[in-house]
DNA sequence: TTATATACATAAGAAAATTATGTATATTTG
DNA sequence: CAAATATACATAATTTTCTTATGTATATAA
């Protein structure tokens, strides 16, 4: 019996896809499985990445025009891989940037110690 | 004409609650147009709480048992005071430490480095 | 062989904003 | 002094972005 205490709910609205750009950003070409085991493993089970959302922010995203993708078989199983485009490149810089900026405003506003991560 | 970045739309989802709790714990007792001017400048612009997304919320917080409210007159106009109920207090202290795990985790995600802000 | 993991997708519903609208008083400015 | 702006509340329609549920299918582990 757990008890998980699970922000991905209310906090993660609206960073959904700098995380996802940013896994991108990092590793170059990923398919969506492969993006929500990643932020599951890196946020020590923390940030639950679910299907509902993922698949929905990556057509997006690449209806922005900020991803494309490449289809490949693995076997029988079909797996779609995504990578930034150029502005996606762009994009993402923004993003991390705006958020970096929201996390400053906001240890200010909750008047969070310097170190208190 | 200016170019106004605000990331209050998108990033502030889920944290409004969070913010509206942290003033009424540093302030005691807030009224809800004061809380909105006080956040915009403690945050220079950045983050402008409408009315729109502010009053319902109060009003939830209030539903769910963590402010009580007095009612004031200012001359004919009224000011409806808010302030944290023991519960409020207790809740206020996790919704802060939720959001504190959340940037803490995000920074890993992102690799943000330590003092990027 | 059965459960679980991998791998995609979409639809219905909920939550929490934005935008628009409404009401009213007080103050500043031209 | 009239008009614009600021103060102060509130709610409704709409949009965005999730959750939850459902669907399909293959691969692997127990």
């Amino acid at each position: 019996m757990y008890i998980c205490i699970m922000y991905s709910s209310e906090l993660l609205k609206g960073s959904l896809k700098t995380i996802v750009m940013q896994q991108l950003k990092e590793h170059g070409k990923m398919y969506g499985y492969e993006i929500t085991q990643r932020v599951k493993e890196l946020s020590k089970e923390k940030i639950l990445i679910t299907e509902g959302a993922l698949y929905p922010a990556l057509h997006a995203l690449e209806a922005e025009g900020y991803l494309t993708t490449e289809t490949e078989f693995i076997g029988k199983r079909v797996r779609k891989y995504y990578s930034l485009t150029p502005s996606g490149q762009t994009k993402v810089l923004e993003k991390i940037n705006e958020f970096a900026e929201f996390m400053s405003t906001m240890k200010l506003i909750l008047q969070l110690q310097p170190n208190s991560n």
